[in-house]
DNA sequence: ATCGTTGGTTCCGTTTCCGAACCCTAGAAG
DNA sequence: CTTCTAGGGTTCGGAAACGGAACCAACGAT
């Protein structure tokens, strides 16, 4: 599989994955997140070959993940804001760091904590239904075909493996 | 920044991206949240390089996300099965299964629609606060120094940047 | 005139990735 | 006791991505 098939993959992660599923696009959007906003900064902060930031960024504008603003005329400044796009994969990035927090992070703790301002608590978070309001598992879900669905029903239960012959 | 170097980074993100920030890797998990267990398994659904799939496996058996159960001897065969810690990955599939969902999906909808057990609805899920119950979007997040913080408080505001110059 | 700042683009050598082909172990079959 | 098949890899050469450094350009300041 191609890096540039994968946005035409039948599967959700797939096409996630072509647009956040490189090394430095999400450190880029952790600093999105951040409040960094301008091409240097970024690659202070990263210390990224500005060749690729500015082709990582290029990509998350097109992906309608960030949006170039206009900040300044004269001289002429922009600087990269997340959209509403972009702030939604803020889950992404919590459960993420939080995984990080949990199982790589040194022994004293980790770098940085996070505080939920509505309660004051440092934060830990879990993903819940929104129907029901439970706690979400891996062994809670089961998948089924979606209205998307082609032949795809290879996402739906693991392929009994047949090699060199008929699927 | 080296690929290597990315689990040294005083960031969670950093090193949990060092483990599974790469193209591949995220896409055989998926497989083993669908129960896909076996080398050729991984290798048929997903049109992977076994070169690539055999270095893959062993980075996440290494780093404990994934481990090499003997099922069977005579001839012996091993399958790959998730650990606690690759279980707890669930929450990061998920929360970029539902963003592609929402954003990368064909106009009929996506291909797979996954359901919640306890109470059957289609699944959507949000992260909440394991203090208050609340639902945390980005801007209820506040960062400050942990515990593991050296002098990387740049990890806690936008740096403002000055070429060439001492930071 | 020329210097500094911001935000890039071009070049080129090094890693890393990928696809195809090959290898090894072990039972089954003749 | 040689061959066949299945599972699970490893080797190799070309393609793509990456990283560092240099170059470019718009524009304001000195």
């Amino acid at each position: 599989m191609r890096w540039e098939d994968l946005d035409q993959q039948p599967c959700s992660l797939a096409r996630t994955l072509s647009v956040i599923g490189d090394r430095w696009t999400l450190l880029i959007l952790r600093d999105c997140f951040l409040k960094v906003r301008r091409f240097e900064s970024f690659e202070l902060r990263l210390g990224i070959a500005r060749h690729i930031l500015a082709d990582r960024l290029k990509k998350l504008v097109e992906a309608g993940v960030l949006d170039k603003v206009l900040y300044q005329e004269r001289p002429r400044r922009e600087e990269y804001r997340l959209t509403r796009k972009g702030l939604d994969l803020y889950p992404v990035l919590l459960a993420m760091l939080e995984w990080g927090d949990a199982y790589m992070a040194d022994p004293e703790g980790p770098a940085v904590i996070r505080r939920h301002k509505k309660c004051g608590a440092v934060l830990a978070s879990r993903p819940v239904c929104t129907s029901c309001g439970e706690a979400v598992t891996a062994h809670d879900v089961s998948v089924e075909a979606g209205p998307g669905a082609g032949d795809a029903d290879i996402y739906l239960h693991a392929a009994t493996a047949v090699r060199s012959s008929s699927a």
